[in-house]
DNA sequence: TTTGCCCTGTTATTTTAATAACAAAAGAAG
DNA sequence: CTTCTTTTGTTATTAAAATAACAGGGCAAA
């Protein structure tokens, strides 16, 4: 489980994590200050079980009467997932999907900051969208370079994915979430997580079409 | 691998088969018939050996010459996941992420449309949107009904997920995608399909953070 | 004809993730 | 004090998914 002295989580428990943090904020907003297992496993939809597990893997041992501590239990998923100062992100592509993220986003979460958002179409250059300030792709490059920016998000038209993709490279981008329906390419040092929309609803249209065919017989 | 006449599909390839269509469809404008597996492959960022393997599962056998053939393997997966008479959409939220995933799909897929929206602010109401008519939320089970709708997208602010939600299921919709922050709960029989956008980035950040740390060692 | 190459299709193995099982701690109740 | 309940933390087991291994077909070149 520890390798030269590191945990070694599993990428599964990574996602989790975030969702536990999500979850006991909210928990503690309502004034708790304890939380057990079983309760988080419910508000995410999980087994207490599950929840556990990842716990242990990260090395958080909580109260046998109480619970987990909120607070403590927030403070060392951050330590574990968050930059201690901080990481800026870039959006490419300011249509609807980039508005609708960086809206998303506001106010969440202090160490992962949308700071820069580039776009091709020149009414928006100049501007600031939902409180980003836009700039044309081809500055890419400087900016990225200037405010030290490491990840990405891509958001523009299928079309443009692989290009865009190769700028981001470029400019030093090490880690970049595909909105696309284009699967892209990057080299082996980026980090790379594709999303693909339309898949995630055909699913849910295949398991629903699957249920009313059982259903039938 | 069959149960009671019918294939059962993991899903994951669920997944991946509406990744190989969309590329498929791609390769297909391009003039190209026939395809092998590791082009698929590298299509998609994943190794030949899977393609064969979801292939298999799905019972197409290829040319072993030529490789597979691509409207054929087009209309078998179009068979498998696709409904003959089509699956109507619906969409609560008209926000930016409403209107992005619109968009998106927007003609890409016949067999799959979305043909209803709500939202609850009333200057969006009786007007189309990208293309969709907007309707109050009070009406969504009469017009869910009328139109026999099973299928709904999520894409309202989270503090309204779960109330949506309800009322949703209420109305008879029998597959969520939940675009919302916040895990929403449904019964036994409908389909959910949670996709958390903040979860994804911090995952990113996490494994750029990661990667970072031991380009310092 | 024979050899070699590059495919596919399928079975076997390994890896990864989730679930189950259970020991032990800490009260609470009797 | 003893028993019962509830919870954590950990190990063991099972399940799911990905990867590897390899048999066999078909064509091309020698």
């Amino acid at each position: 489980m520890e390798k030269n002295g590191q945990l070694n989580i599993p990428h599964r428990t990574i996602g989790r994590l975030s969702q536990y943090r999500r979850a006991l904020h909210i928990c503690a907003h309502k004034g708790k200050t304890h939380i057990f297992s079983h309760e988080i496993a419910d508000l995410l939809h999980i087994t207490a079980v599950q929840v556990r597990r990842d716990l242990m893997l990260i090395g958080y041992s909580g109260n046998l009467r109480r619970g987990y501590n909120i607070q403590d239990l927030v403070d060392l998923i951050g330590e574990l997932i968050d930059s201690p100062k901080g990481q800026k992100v870039a959006i490419f592509g300011m249509g609807d999907l980039g508005r609708a993220i960086i809206n998303y986003f506001r106010g969440k979460r202090d160490k992962l900051e949308i700071t820069a958002g580039f776009d091709v179409n020149p009414e928006k250059i100049g501007r600031e969208i939902a409180g980003v300030p836009c700039y044309p792709v081809e500055e890419a490059e400087t900016i990225i370079e200037k405010e030290n920016i490491k990840i990405g998000i891509l958001t523009v038209p299928g079309d443009q994915a692989d290009e865009t993709v190769e700028r981001m490279v470029k400019a030093g981008i090490k880690g970049i979430l595909n909105y696309t329906p284009t699967p892209v390419e990057v080299p082996d040092e980026v980090y790379l997580e594709e999303y693909n929309m339309i898949s995630s609803l055909e699913k849910v249209a295949y398991y629903v079409k699957e249920a009313e065919k059982r259903a039938e017989r």
